[in-house]
DNA sequence: CGGCTTTGCGGCGGCAATGCGGCAGAGGTG
DNA sequence: CACCTCTGCCGCATTGCCGCCGCAAAGCCG
């Protein structure tokens, strides 16, 4: 049986298309459309963990939180529009576990829900907290989707984000293609290998657009990558 | 002896308690007040990692840590409040380890700080894989596809290293050259003997790049080729 | 010492792997 | 509908590697 999720959104559209993604995945799905049914349906059906639009008409999302957080420590994941920043820090400090701002894929979501749900776990110290990779100047934090060269941020989309993470979370060790394509879809899925290769392509630019001398991304010739330590 | 532990934080309840259960723990700690009594006692006694509190009067964490990184990779882990969540993410631009926000339990912190230091320590896991060959100078790691000589690396290609490898493995062993195909190339393939030379030609140059003695990789008249130990 | 075979070595052409720009489609937004 | 970002892939240029050739040197044998 899977973990039981709320997803709380005012729009329909966004109701299916993530249903449909976390249901694939093996979640079950309870969907509401305005505070109030999902209060009711929370109180009948208790989930693990709540999706909620901040923005919706009648009860808003940050409401909604704060009548959760009154009766339980139910794990929350925030929907924000891009620009109003203000609601982001509310949110947290109103007890949000994370945020997503849109427009968000499904993939950064689905990986955001897994990273509050082992954080909610208890027990199992040892995985709770931020998992952060730091490799020299380079530092990683999967759970706020956050990467920095040298202190200054690096915008990876999530494919980059997460190569980038198999590479440097085990400096020297050389990955082939296969290994980071996994790391990037999950096993079983079939894409032309020099895809990576854009990726690497991608993430050498995008570090190299802050430091020019960045080269600890290695390619070994008809082997794959490996990132050298510092 | 155990792990020595750095401690800064303006609040004498939190020094007194936290290095209670650090030294229950068996850690060794020293208390600081603020930030330059920190930076000069680091300097005489040298820690295994800092916990700082990101808010103190004088030298805040932050500029502490910007000190600490100008001269050591110190495993760092910040304590924020609760309601500064940017905070957090320019301390981790910054290059700390890991962060957690007060009010934390004290397990919490033991657990975090066990988790930054095994991830700092250098030997472990897979920092030496299992399929290490290792002939008196000469060192090779194919999950690294790593080859050194005398300290120095030695640079090899997939087919170059499998040969060595295949000789390295068993020193003193005579190889012929079918059986070094079959090493470099699985077998059911046909190419040229004479192939195995230009390999061995190969090798022998780019060690002798490093160390003009170099002599192990020995030919056998009308027979092959083997590695001769040290 | 000759004659033969085997090996060392420089080099060269072919080819596979890679870097890179760019493009179009998917998905989502305004 | 126009527009954006992300993404997978294609085509071209470049690089690195490899198999082989030819010649010189060395080894084995009579």
């Amino acid at each position: 049986m899977g973990t039981r999720i709320a997803l709380v959104d005012d729009d329909q559209n966004i109701l299916t298309s993530v249903s449909l993604t976390l249901e694939a995945e093996g979640f079950e799905v309870d969907c509401y459309h305005d505070g109030e049914t999902a209060l009711r349906g929370l109180a009948q059906r208790p989930a693990e963990l709540a999706v909620l639009d901040i923005k919706m008409p009648r009860m808003d999302g940050m409401e909604l939180l704060q009548k959760i957080r009154s009766s339980s420590a139910l794990p929350v994941i925030f929907l924000t529009s891009k620009d109003d920043e203000l609601d982001e820090a509310l949110g947290l400090g109103m007890g949000a576990d994370d945020y997503i701002t849109k427009p968000f894929s499904q993939r950064l979501l689905l990986a955001r829900i897994r990273a509050v749900l082992r954080r909610a776990a208890p027990g199992d110290m040892d995985t709770y907290g931020p998992n952060i990779v730091r490799q020299g100047e380079l530092l990683m934090d999967p759970d706020r989707h956050l990467c920095s060269w040298k202190g200054s941020e690096v915008k990876l989309t999530v494919t980059e984000f997460l190569i980038l993470q198999a590479l440097a979370s085990r400096p020297g060790m050389v990955k082939n293609r296969d290994q980071l394509m996994d790391a990037a879809y999950g096993e079983s899925i079939f894409l032309d290998d020099r895809t990576i290769d854009s990726h690497i392509k991608r993430l050498r630019r995008k570090i190299r657009s802050h430091d020019s001398e960045f080269d600890h991304i290695e390619t070994l010739y008809g082997i794959g990558y490996k990132y050298r330590a510092s």
